[in-house]
RNA sequence: UGGGGCGUAGUUCAACGGCAGAACGCCGGCCUUUGGAGCCGGAUGCUGGAGGUUCGAAUCCUCCCGCCCCAGCCA
């Protein structure tokens, strides 16, 4: 397999770089990353930039990616968390192959390297508690100072660890700490906790322990372990990286990595931190981890975003290590381009109001053909129902337009998609002034919707015949929260949530092609946007996600009417 | 006030001592049986600042300024 010729890996970074390099230069035979989230939550938009990193330089430089679960505090991870992460990343289409790991199938291992420290007098049992803990650790500006247990002799050290294990001793009562430098000016350095005592059941290992190794602790001699090469994370774990090469230096570890720090992805308006994320669904702001307003996989997923649009925004955005806030709407670039290039065109009518075509034969029924996607011939065409009441648009119709308005407004000719050229004559009204329906004629000649005399019209509206039509209800979403950087004005988060982030339309019309669509296809209404099943929809009840708008010259028009007039 | 990082168009990134570029966004035009898509063109930078080295600095050096991360028995 030759990806070097590809575009994907003419993208170049610094750390394809350093990789690169090590290639070359012999440091290393081939390369091996790993995606090692924890399962305490749902994988988000910026873990897939981290998923692209890491399977990403694995494929380019022919080398493998591990998926490995950091499953080392039982408190907060759950099972449920670990099959959906396979599935999210499944989805975005990557594939670990055999490497399957999790840092709780090393417990023992680590275990044992931990008893190794302790008799090279390099760890120590610790009995002060968490609070001493942190008082004795220092600040930022000023020295910690040595526990009262720093110098246990090593034996009592193997003894009380062996006993922590066995459970003999309460949570929180002595924790397992590094013996480093307590004045260091990095605080990782100032005797860091190796294993606390957490009396609880372990998503796979149950109660065989009740001590748990920290992060710090397990992550490098996992890495170890795996043979991982290159160990990719986020920029707050540069600090940690020299305790990272001092486990790596002071443990009969099989290999050595390195580890290599990117920026983590910011997203205007919304939000990529899990503890916000679980609020939002603990505290029923959305439905769940899958809502399609949440920038999770499972909520992207669900709203219609392709993986290969979240792919393509990976390798827009690039890597780097400054802190950065990527716009939305490059995310949404790069979905509209997949979506336009493999959507199939169909007709479908969010907020209805009637046509009647007063000299159209009644009960006459005209199949027309029309094209599937126009940027795709492939996909070939259809057949759409035409007769003599139909619903289009609501907004394609003004009594009174303004100069730019295109569209259907009385007297005016249009064209209706792929039927005819039509002319509203009438306009009736209810009881409140709302228009409830446009009589129109028609031109028997504009068959197809050309005229053979050769004559224009500015507009053409889709439209559904209402006999055929089948109702659906569309889900209009919008971004979670208004400002583009959700908090930054001091106020609670939470306040910044968009009221209209979810509209729901009950009460819309698609074209009978749509009776039997299945859950997760995508389609483009014409003219209005991407339109994906959700997993609520049935054959009796059709319901449809708005992915994206299509981008829509007349709300600008309109936009700067508002100023003119303003 | 200790330690570790980062500053290049509005945004995200390139440029690795040799004319500061791309993508997104924005503006204008063309085209159009989607006001979509596409095509063409345009604007936008004191490369955070000041010194220095050099024929030549975004790039190397010094100082300054600003922003981010670290004081969990979270990861």
């Amino acid at each position: 397999m030759d990806n070097h010729t590809s575009s994907s890996s003419e993208r170049s970074d610094f750390i394809r770089d350093i990789v690169a390099a090590d290639l070359r230069d012999g440091r290393v035979d081939s390369v091996v990353t790993r995606f090692p989230p924890e399962p305490n939550g749902y994988l988000h938009i910026g873990h897939a930039k981290a998923i692209c990193l890491n399977f990403g330089i694995a494929s380019e430089f022919g080398g493998r990616c591990h998926l490995r679960f950091d499953d080392t505090n039982p408190v907060k991870e759950e099972q449920e968390y670990i099959d959906a992460i396979e599935k999210d990343v499944r989805w975005l289409g990557f594939d670990w192959g055999e490497h399957l790991h999790f840092t709780s199938d090393y417990f023992e291992q680590l275990y044992e390297w931990a008893v190794h420290l302790i008799s090279e007098g390099k760890a120590y049992v610790d009995d002060l508690s968490a609070e001493e803990i942190r008082e004795y650790r220092g600040t930022l500006t000023e020295p910690g100072k040595a526990s009262p247990w720093r110098d246990r002799p090593a034996q009592e050290n193997l003894d009380l660890f062996k006993r922590m294990r066995a459970g003999e001793f309460p949570n929180g009562s002595r924790v397992l700490r590094a013996r480093i430098d307590m004045a260091s000016g990095n605080i990782n350095f100032r005797d860091p906790v190796l294993y606390r005592i957490l009396h609880a059941a372990h998503p796979r290992t149950g109660d065989a322990w009740c001590i748990y190794p920290s992060y710090d602790f397990a992550h490098g001699q996992s890495d170890a372990i795996e043979g991982i090469t290159h160990s990719i994370c986020t920029l707050e774990f540069q600090d940690h990286r020299p305790l990272y090469d001092w486990f790596i230096e002071n443990l009969p570890v099989p290999s050595t990595p390195h580890q290599y720090e990117f920026a983590r992805l910011n997203i205007t308006h919304t939000v990529l931190s899990k503890r916000v994320l679980l609020r939002l669904v603990k505290e029923g702001h959305v439905r769940g981890w899958d809502d399609p307003r949440m920038p999770t996989l499972s909520g992207i997923r669900r709203l219609g975003f392709p993986a290969e649009g979240m792919r393509d925004f990976a390798a827009m955005i690039g890597i780097a290590r400054s802190d950065s806030v990527v716009e939305i709407q490059m995310l949404e670039y790069a979905v509209r381009q997949v979506l336009n290039r493999t959507a199939q065109r169909r007709f479908g009518v969010l907020n209805p109001v009637k046509v009647v075509i007063e000299n159209y034969p009644e009960g006459q029924v005209e199949e027309m053909e029309t094209v599937n996607n126009p940027e795709d011939p492939s996909a070939g065409t259809r057949l759409v129902p035409f007769s003599r009441e139909l619903w289009i648009e609501r907004d394609d119709f003004m009594e009174d337009p303004p100069k730019k308005f295109f569209r259907m407004a009385p007297g005016r000719e249009v064209r209706l998609r792929s039927a005819y050229f039509v002319t509203c004559n009438e306009v009736v009204k209810d009881a409140d002034g709302e228009v409830i329906e446009l009589r129109c004629t028609y031109d028997p000649e504009t068959r197809g919707g050309s005229s053979p005399d050769g004559r224009k019209v500015k507009a053409t509206l889709h439209w559904v015949s209402a006999a055929h039509a089948v109702p659906a209800e569309v889900r209009l979403y919008d971004h979670l929260f208004t400002d583009p950087n959700p908090g930054s004005d001091g106020r609670d988060l939470f306040e910044g949530l968009n009221p209209d982030s979810e509209t729901v339309l009950p009460t819309c019309y698609v074209e009978p092609s749509l009776a039997d669509i299945p859950a997760g296809e995508t389609v483009q209404f014409e003219r209005l946007g991407y339109f994906c099943v959700d997993p609520d929809s049935t054959s009796d009840s059709l319901v449809f996600n708005r992915t994206l708008t299509l981008k829509d010259a007349w709300v600008k028009v309109q936009a700067q009417g508002k100023q003119n007039s303003a």
